[in-house]
DNA sequence: ATGGTGGCGGTGCCA
């Protein structure tokens, strides 16, 4: 079972690359952010004749999350619980069967935060303390998860280029490290942190100052795990190649592999 | 080096 996650910034300019992408990658589930698109704006016809079933929660001109499957899917949540009216297009979970029980793969776009010392900074926070909530629940299953999606923050100093460049910036402030962590540390694996890909430590390359050809990059995609999940772990891949083709998204699709043969 | 790039929507905001 392969699930995957990627920021494809603008999901009508990326329909090329990400129908590409399907058909070579194979994920069984894909979580989509910044569809920057509404609903009826989602080149769904596209995305089902690769295979897919498309889950769309839209917005227009921001945010935006999709949950693609190859398999029936059950859609759990559309937003965090105690969502308010209009809130933003961040949150879309879903729930499939396998041979070893249910998996479901929640897709989030974590409020990026900038500027540190705003009210955006402040929201950031409030909503890692919401999904670390949600996780709580999840794990009182007991069944096997993946929670994927851009979480706009970068874990430590190595998982950026270079630490200086980014000391002011929400994706690297200690409140936000510390508030991944206590996710983290409910039980949750870092998929890529736990196999050790050393080979693609980045996931996000800005546009800007020539960042992709220096390698001036963060890894702020991130797979969590839960413990029966990642009792299962056998891959994992971070797709780098699809930062250096036409007209990419600025970041990359992240994927992991479950064995979940009976 | 205080710029630079990209997407949306049609002007500045967001990343």
């Amino acid at each position: 079972m392969k699930i995957a996650t990627w920021n494809v910034n603008s999901v009508r300019k990326r329909t090329g690359n990400l129908v590409a992408w399907l058909q070579r990658a194979k994920p069984d589930v894909v979580v989509l952010q910044e569809l920057k698109a509404q609903q009826e704006q989602f080149p769904k016809a596209e995305i089902e004749a690769a295979g897919y079933q498309a889950e769309i929660v839209g917005q227009k001109g921001f945010n935006g999350v999709a949950l693609l499957s190859l398999h029936p899917v059950e859609i759990t949540a559309r937003a965090l619980p105690d969502a308010v009216v209009d809130e933003p297009a961040r949150y879309i979970e879903g729930r499939i069967s396998t041979p070893r029980g249910p998996l479901t793969v929640g897709g989030l776009y974590l409020p990026n935060g900038n500027p540190i010392g705003t009210e955006k900074f402040a929201y950031k926070l409030a909503w890692m303390e919401r999904l670390t909530q949600r996780a709580r629940a999840l794990l009182a299953s007991e069944e096997m998860f993946v929670l994927g999606g851009d979480y706009n923050v970068c874990p430590t100093e190595l998982d950026i280029y270079d630490p200086k460049a980014f000391a002011g910036d929400a994706l690297c402030q200690p409140e936000s490290r510390a508030a991944l962590r206590k996710l983290l540390n409910l039980g949750l694996t870092d998929a890529v942190r736990a196999l050790h890909l050393d080979d693609a430590r980045y996931t996000y390359w800005d546009y800007q100052a020539g960042a992709w050809p220096k390698d001036h990059g963060l890894r702020i995609d991130h797979l969590l795990l839960s413990p029966q999940a990642a009792d299962r772990l056998a891959a994992v891949g971070i797709d780098k190649a699809e930062r250096g083709k036409a007209e990419p998204s600025d970041h990359v699709p992240v994927w992991c592999e479950l064995d979940v043969a009976d």
